[in-house]
This record gives structure tokens, C-alpha cells and sequence, in this order.
RNA sequence: GCGGGUGUAGCUCAGUCGGUUAGAGCGCCAGGUUGUGGCCCUGGAGGCCGAGAGUUCAAUUCUCUUCACUCGCCCCA
């Protein structure tokens, strides 16, 4: 065991592994290429104050779990412990909306949080997020929604649920918390500490407690979804119709509550059965104040967030193989000095032609190389020794089909790129 | 932050009711005669038995602490 190990909560992605992460982020790029969403990569620190400001200052993200440290100017600075507000900052800063009112953009970061550590859970994680800036209509709801969706599926995820609610613009906020708190005011004493906190600071939040006592009292709690004011509800029902169209199952589920403070209207998680406690492996909704709130004119607003690793460990219990392909290498095995150098330039002229090329590179026997070229999936082996270099040519053989000859040196690379091995 | 489980070779795991050189499979390295892979055979390297402390003549094994992973709570991606 060396000195060190990786930070709790973190983790190392080793070579066996990064073909799995590169496929899916190169599908998700995909993706959103399709869908016109542009990427945007934002600093991994911002000022804290974005997010204590902007993620909500009652949240739990803010009030535990966020890496804040001073630095050496004084300033307080906080790893993002979610992508949305610093997209908006980015998005505001450089008036990303004054060509095209619709910003459509997406990034994939680090993301980090103290938390403790579980399967699905890290102190840093990788986040794929997508935002869409500018439009109020129910059509963008959808657009973000079938975005995520169709990244899910592409890559074999169909067996995840998208839960779907509205919490009512600021409008009906009032009414709704006056209408709960009303219903929970009898029973109040007998709630959690955390409800009792809930109802005075976010009396919304109290739906979402796991306690099966205070479960059981708020059952039959109304849910903002009953208190939405015209607007919203037509909002809700259109974008209801939209997925309808697009063909996308949702379930409605009323006491759909998420732990940001800045939603608005449209929340939704995708949540898939095979993660255990952290089952949601996308989440977002609407936050059409967050853009006022940051000083700018108002401008309304929606995305998600989606986990990698949690994308990737979903496909893993699923038994999902990804379509990895690999190029096999043409592999130069050599025998003696001469040989040596010969294979060292053929090496190179290989890989200029754009063949993947590996040799030995510590003196094995051939029969050792002849191993490792097999190890590593060579299709075929140029051998090289001082029969060859005497007469000029490589011995070239199939590793398939075992045939060999002998080719000159200068036609190696026509010979195979006219092969099988290439 | 709270509760349960686990921690032995690169990997997956045995094992020790406390006792001398700690094991297997896979992987790795090298051989099985002259310059050739996948199978097979033989040999080898590799472990302060997570870390620290305590009990003991003796601890990988018991106790405590700590760290990490893991499951649940909480929260979220």
C-alpha cells in the first residue's frame, strides 16, 4: 500500500475504465449537439457568495456540504457544488442572450460536495448539465426534458422513471405555504425538528421528509401542484401535452420537492431502481427568478443536472456493454540492436500513416513480445531480426491466421494497409 | 452529522478457536533447447494480513482508537 490514497469521497478513473467515461461524455456531446445546446465551461471555483446567494442560503447544499476556503488575496472561494449558478453568471457576464435571446448550453464539470461518501455518492462527482436561458414557454420545459431523455436512452437507459411536478411561480408561493402551514399547524409538535424548522424557513420542504411519522401526518398535505395560479397550471397542462406528444412516460408525483431553493414551476429527476438510496441520476426544473435575482432583467430559465458517475453505474447494474471500439495495434517485435533501430523508425512511420503501432520497450525474448503482442491484441507483427535487416525486408505475420512472409522494408506500409491488419 | 457491515498479494477471495516459513484462483515474470502468441506444464516475484495503541511469553487473529470502503438515514447528481 503506497503513502497516499485518494482523498475520501474521491476517486481515481483508471485506464480500464476511461474508455467508459470518454464513450458516454462523447455521447452526451452528441446529443446536444443535435439539439443545439453549446458547451460552456466555467471556472472550478467561484465567489462564495454566488452560491450562498443564488443556491439558497436554507439549503443544505449551502449551509453544509460546500468547500469554502479563504484565499491567499482574502477571498472567499467555493469549489461549485452545482453547475447552475455559475453557467448564469457566465451567461450574464458575457450577455451570452444578446445575439439569440435562447441560450441553449451545456457543460460536464466536477462537482463537489462534503458529504459522506456512499455508492453513487462523492465529495467530487462529475456532472453533465444543460441550461436553457431566456424562454418562458412550456415548449422549452419539453426541450430540455426530451434532451435529457433522449441522452438516457441513447445510451440504453430505458428503464428509469421521470417524476414530474410544479411548484407554482412566486405568485402562488404565498397562498400554497399559508395553505400548509394551516393543514400542519394541529400537529405541528408532533413533527420532526427538521418540519418544525421547514415550516417557518421553506414550509414546502416539509413534503419532502423521510420520517415515517411526519410521512404519515403530511399523506394528505396539499401540494403546491393544487395551489398553481392560472398561468402556471396552463403551463404545467401544455407541457403535460407537449411530452404526451413526444411520446416521454411521466409520473406525477405532487410531493416531487428538490433541495435547491430557486426552483420555479417544472421540476423533474429522473430516477432509475438500480442505484439504491441515490436512485436520481438527473434532476432539474425551472428557476425563472434566479436571472433577476442576480440583478439582470428577468429571464426565465430551466435545466438539469445529470450525474456521470451515477449514468455509469446505472449502465453497469443493467449490464449495459458499451460499444467501446478498440484499434488493435500492428506490433514490431525486434531481435538485437540493428533490428532495434529498424523497428524504432518503422514504429514511427507507422503511426505517421495513422496506424496504431506498439513494440517492447524492455528487452524481451520474442516469444516474450510475440505474448504481448498478443496481450495487446495486435492484429499483426512485423518481426524483425538480422535475417531481415540483413536482406532489407520485415517478416509480417497475421496473428489471425498465422501466414507470414516477407516484404521489403519500403513496402511495409502498403503492405499493410492492404491487410487485414489495419 | 447518526447507525450497521467490511478492510489479508495487482484483482477476486480463503484462513488463523492467539503460536514457528500466511494460502488459492486469476494476473504478472521466466523457462519447456536453435528467431514466433493464444492451450498446457514447470518455476519465480509479489503481502509490516488498512494504520496506531493496548492485553499477552506470543497478535493478521482479542480489545480500543483511527482511516477508508460499503449499506441505511439525511441530502442529492
Amino acid at each position: 500500500m503506497a503513502k497516499f490514497s485518494a482523498p475520501r469521497g474521491t476517486q481515481d478513473v483508471l485506464p480500464d475504465a476511461t474508455p467508459r467515461w470518454q464513450y458516454v461524455e462523447g455521447k452526451l456531446r452528441e446529443i446536444c449537439k443535435l439539439f443545439g445546446f453549446r458547451e460552456i465551461r466555467t471556472p472550478t471555483f467561484e465567489e462564495t457568495e454566488l452560491f450562498t446567494r443564488h443556491t439558497g442560503e436554507t439549503t443544505d447544499i449551502v449551509t453544509k456540504e460546500m468547500y469554502t476556503f479563504t484565499d491567499r488575496g482574502g477571498r472567499s472561494i467555493t469549489l461549485r457544488p452545482e453547475g447552475t449558478p455559475p453557467t448564469i453568471r457566465a451567461t450574464l457576464e458575457h450577455n451570452l442572450t444578446a445575439e439569440n435571446p435562447v441560450a441553449k448550453l451545456y457543460y460536464m464539470g466536477r462537482i463537489f460536495r462534503y458529504e459522506r461518501p456512499q455508492a453513487g455518492r462523492y465529495r467530487e462527482h462529475n456532472q453533465f448539465g444543460c441550461e436553457m436561458v431566456g424562454s418562458a414557454d412550456p415548449s422549452a420545459d419539453a426541450e430540455v426534458i426530451s434532451l435529457a431523455w433522449t441522452a438516457l436512452r441513447s445510451l440504453g437507459i430505458e428503464d428509469v422513471e421521470l417524476k414530474l411536478n410544479s411548484l407554482g411561480g412566486p405568485e402562488d408561493r404565498p397562498a400554497y405555504r399559508e395553505a400548509i402551514r394551516k393543514f400542519v399547524e394541529p400537529f405541528l409538535s408532533d413533527l420532526c425538528s427538521t418540519c418544525k424548522e421547514r415550516y417557518d424557513k421553506n414550509p414546502l420542504r416539509m413534503l419532502d421528509c423521510k420520517v415515517p411519522e411526519c410521512k404519515k401526518l403530511l399523506a394528505d398535505a396539499p401540494g403546491p401542484v393544487e395551489y398553481l395560479c392560472d398561468d402556471c397550471r396552463t403551463h404545467f397542462e401544455t407541457l403535460k401535452a407537449y411530452l404526451d406528444a413526444l411520446g416521454i412516460k411521466y409520473v406525477l408525483d405532487p410531493r416531487l420537492v428538490r433541495g435547491l431553493d430557486y426552483y420555479t414551476r417544472t421540476i423533474f429527476e429522473f430516477q432509475t431502481p438500480h442505484l439504491g438510496a441515490q436512485n436520481t441520476v438527473c434532476g432539474g426544473g425551472r428557476y425563472d427568478n434566479m436571472i433577476e435575482e442576480m440583478g439582470a432583467s428577468p429571464t426565465p430559465s430551466l435545466g438539469f443536472g445529470m450525474g456521470i458517475e451515477r449514468l455509469l453505474l446505472t449502465l453497469e447494474k443493467l449490464g449495459i456493454t458499451l460499444p467501446i471500439e478498440k484499434k488493435p495495434p500492428v506490433f514490431i517485435a525486434t531481435m538485437g540492436p540493428a533490428a532495434k533501430a529498424a523497428g524504432v523508425k518503422l514504429l514511427s512511420d507507422l503511426r505517421n500513416v495513422g496506424m496504431a503501432a506498439e513494440t517492447d520497450f524492455i528487452g524481451k525474448s520474442l516469444k516474450s513480445q510475440m505474448k504481448l503482442a498478443d496481450k495487446l491484441g495486435a492484429s499483426c507483427v512485423l518481426i524483425l531480426g538480422d535475417d531481415e535487416v540483413a536482406q532489407g525486408v520485415v517478416t509480417l505475420r497475421d496473428m489471425l491466421s498465422k501466414e507470414q512472409r516477407q516484404i521489403p522494408v519500403s513496402d511495409v506500409v502498403m503492405a499493410l494497409k492492404n491487410s487485414s491488419c489495419d
